[in-house]
DNA sequence: TAAATAGTGTCTATCAGACACTATGTG
DNA sequence: CACATAGTGTCTGATAGACACTATTTA
């Protein structure tokens, strides 16, 4: 028997279960920090542990409607206006859940500052919880190595439940390296903002400072990134300083020339 | 029964069946193009059809061992040393199968110049496809847009089985960025290599011609990313002109600065 | 010899980042 | 008033790209 014929006569009907479930990184800026939405398990395995909200695909649901779904059910949002929700990677490790076979397909979330979960009336928790008292390892200015399986990288720690950590991880990663090239760092804030605003997520999601009148003018120079809304703030800033003009974003789906974080070029190699 | 109660009691196994494919977009250069391996199926749905080769995830296999195992049995490689092997994205509409509900895991595969595929003895046929014959759509400059379900974006023809046009796509735009800022250009040549056959990759994956001299000083200059290896080439080229020094990959797994596609300002928005 | 190519030198427009400064607001 | 912030001007070092040129090899 060669290994065609034994592929064509393989009936996937005959494997053993496979389940496909979604997984959610969404993230937002609360006090001027990054923030994961959690939920607490209420059920074994990793009973009372944090994990990533997420869940099995329905028949008849796209990955994409699932993911979405799923975010929706924990933020307690009828709407997911203003929240952007993209593909992330899928992770299949033949032991991630001792239950059975289970494929995880994850997706990013970025909202602007939204609600505090509704937790339910069942007895799992959920909660907006800053990624700095995860515990996780620092930013790599590199992209996640998707060559390997994920349990055989360095220096992912397991806090959360499953593989969820190194999930996490990849999302952080997805996130900071987006905000170099494309405009969803206008997804942490509202409607209608300050470039100063627009500063801070970047500041948040990158860590450390910018040079705040660089990093305005470059912004401006963007074709596409913001539109002025020809309106001001009402007030100036809480200690002082005049009123700052506001912005919308604008029609580019990709940043030309990009943000680049600042150098790091100790962390190429 | 509130929501969560419902999922709590969800026995994934009471689940319609679910199977998971991995899908591979392996790519080559051959006689300066730009070549994907294909097969043609053997058997319905889409009998007689080209597709992406790619199979079942079998039991305690993990996703990357999957597609590596899929890409050697069309290949016919038993080492995949050289070959770059990457997941690129899931694709999981409900009718993208008509059999059952199938989610496919697609990797991205970049290689040196391989031999012809063993087709094997049975009816199935595999071969190295020109990319141009297959009619895609232009390169956007874009990142495939990964918010939506795949079959509602645009400007996809379906010429190959299932949804496997778009996930050649996605394979070839992904393939396309990672060389601006990742090393990936070296898994396209030898073990050793001349600064002018890493410009035909370039040229040859993103189409269109670069300046060999403003070419040659910018690789150089990016830390890491080849070396020399202090011999060169036997021969001038088959047209006359000086012996070409030989370099090695280097260290480096981004690059620093990048090596940017040239200007594409109205692809932007 | 003629032609092609490897590799280097040089000039210029552009840009990122540092620094400075003014205007406008808060307490 | 003291101080913070929005927004702009300006300078400098680095760089991408255009162009030119030399050296080397093949037919």
């Amino acid at each position: 028997m060669t290994e065609e014929e034994f592929l064509a006569s393989y009936d996937p009907r005959a494997f053993p279960p496979v389940a496909v479930t979604v997984d959610v990184v969404a993230l937002t800026i609360r006090d001027a920090a990054l923030n994961v939405l959690l939920v607490q398990r209420g059920s074994p395995p990793y009973e009372g542990a944090w994990a990533l909200p997420g869940g099995f695909v329905r028949p008849a649901e796209d990955l994409y409607g699932a993911a979405a779904r799923e975010l929706a059910e924990e933020t307690g949002l009828t709407t997911l206006r203003r929240v952007h929700l993209e593909q992330l990677a899928s992770y299949g490790a033949p032991d991630r859940d001792p239950r059975m076979r289970v494929i995880s397909v994850a997706y990013m979330a970025l909202a602007p500052d939204l609600p505090d979960p509704a937790s339910g009336t069942d007895a799992r928790a959920a909660a907006w919880v800053p990624i700095a008292l995860l515990g996780l390892p620092e930013a790599t200015h590199e992209e996640p190595d998707r060559t390997r399986p994920a349990r055989q990288r360095p220096g992912t720690t397991r806090r959360l439940a499953f593989d969820h950590t190194q999930i996490l991880f990849d999302g952080l990663e997805r996130a900071r390296a987006k905000l170099e090239y494309s405009p969803l760092a206008t997804s942490f804030v509202g409607e209608e903002f300050t470039i100063a605003e627009l500063r801070a997520v970047y500041e948040t999601v990158w860590g450390g400072t910018l040079h705040a009148g660089n990093f305005h003018r470059k912004v401006l120079s963007v074709p596409g990134f913001v539109e002025s809304t020809g309106t001001s703030t009402e007030r100036g800033g809480p200690r002082g300083g005049p009123r700052a003009r506001l912005y919308r974003p604008g029609d580019a789906r990709v940043l030309h020339p990009p943000l680049l974080r600042p150098a790091h070029e100790e962390s190429v190699r």
